[in-house]
DNA sequence: ATCCCGCCCGTACAATGCACCGCAACAACA
DNA sequence: TGTTGTTGCGGTGCATTGTACGGGCGGGAT
């Protein structure tokens, strides 16, 4: 192998940056789940080797941190309301969206503690939202307990989604593949009540149904807010 | 290599079942965490080959739906108690120890739709503590409701566990290790309350504050079953 | 005794995260 | 300017993963 025959070293690389990366890995999470993002992955859409990122991060948890991060950049509204209701639901709502834009949050959301700048706008928002209506306490416990059914809800939600989309992309196929699970399931009599509800229980979308809960949740604070701790 | 250098071919190896495998992983999982658990660890831990296992589970996510299942018979009450709050209250305390005993399945929960045995026991334990006292509608939003909470808040429970082990085993460690990080983040001014709230806040223990939350839902609950849909 | 079919499970592959230096590029000095 | 010392970037390689594949063994049929 003669000089000749080989290449002239690349020009020397574009610089990468956090923005670029984080970026790259959301587009790879979003088209593929989040298994389709590795580092070689994320370093080959920048036309980098793998080894370039750790530059930038320093494993690769820090990435997916960083990604679930900037996706609550996505989640805080623009304008704050003025109700400390209306401002708790939107923040729920606006975090179930980003969840259905991008699948894979489900998977990250509550799974490490939120340190990044953006998610603690999001808690600093929801904090402000009940500021002075209660006790810091208070406060604190509410804004926990609503956050708790937000992630919790979101993650069956996405857990029934993917199910529904991995049988084929219909109900129909849905009910056909664990249809005769559940109906053997059922059958054996050990399960009455739930079989009822599978019987009887109507049909709600699960938007409707994020919403009830949500509200359950927020009727439970206004209580506590409203009727200070005795 | 004559038949001299070959050994004997081993005894014919002990059957497994999937109760061996189950066992095993789980034994695996809550040594080492959920990343310890690999079809080639869990096969050696009973002597057996890696392709062994599939002969039992199809896929590794089949395993863990089986270990997940596993762990909800650890939940299930041994007697169901008369009153639908103390039902829900126990069910969820029991699924927290659950998750406190097993980290791992912190990860898991919420993460498939839950169709093994005890997971619809467990299922259906809910439901029938609400059966009867609202249209099944309304349980089925109570009890998706009261989970949707229960996950969650294990969830952010355990990311917190995670992390203060992590660094070190002490809380001291992890006011150092996050301390300045927080510090710095909380001096530019821009989370007045989460400032205030990391300030005045008093530090009350995980199983208080997972008590204290799941009441307030299940006081939600109340309003609903007490007082029917108008 | 022989053949052949089925199924069991070891071997092998493609992919992963990241440790580990080799090398290229700059700084300092002669 | 030529030489050397040092630094840190990032490519190569390793150990590990899930599982496709099909070789070979055991048992049933002839």
């Amino acid at each position: 192998m003669t000089v000749w025959d080989r290449p002239e070293p690349p020009n020397r690389p574009v610089p990468l940056s956090r923005e670029q990366i984080i970026a790259a890995a959301i587009a790879l999470a979003d088209e593929g789940g989040l298994e389709a993002v590795s580092v070689r992955k994320v370093a080959a859409r920048l036309n980098a080797g793998p080894m370039r990122l750790y530059g930038y991060i320093s494993t690769k948890d820090e990435l997916l941190d960083l990604i679930v991060d900037e996706v609550h950049a996505e989640i805080l509204p623009a304008e704050r309301p003025g109700d400390w209701r209306e401002a708790l639901r939107i923040l729920a709502q606006r975090t179930r969206q980003a969840a259905l834009r991008h699948v894979w949050l489900a998977d990250l959301l509550g799974g490490r503690p939120t340190l990044g700048p953006n998610a603690m706008a999001v808690t600093e928002a929801k904090l402000a939202a009940l500021d002075g209506l209660a006790d810091i306490d208070t406060v604190l416990r509410a804004v926990d307990t609503v956050s708790a059914y937000v992630i919790g809800a979101i993650r069956r939600e996405t857990a029934n989604l993917r199910a529904e989309r991995a049988t084929g992309l219909s109900k129909r196929d849905w009910q056909r593949a664990f249809g005769p699970h559940m109906t053997t399931m059922l059958a054996t009599g050990r399960f009455p009540t739930l079989s009822k509800a599978v019987h009887d229980g109507t049909e709600v979308d699960p938007e409707a149904s994020f919403a009830t809960g949500l509200d359950w949740v927020l009727d439970a604070v206004a209580v506590k807010i409203t009727r200070p701790p005795a």
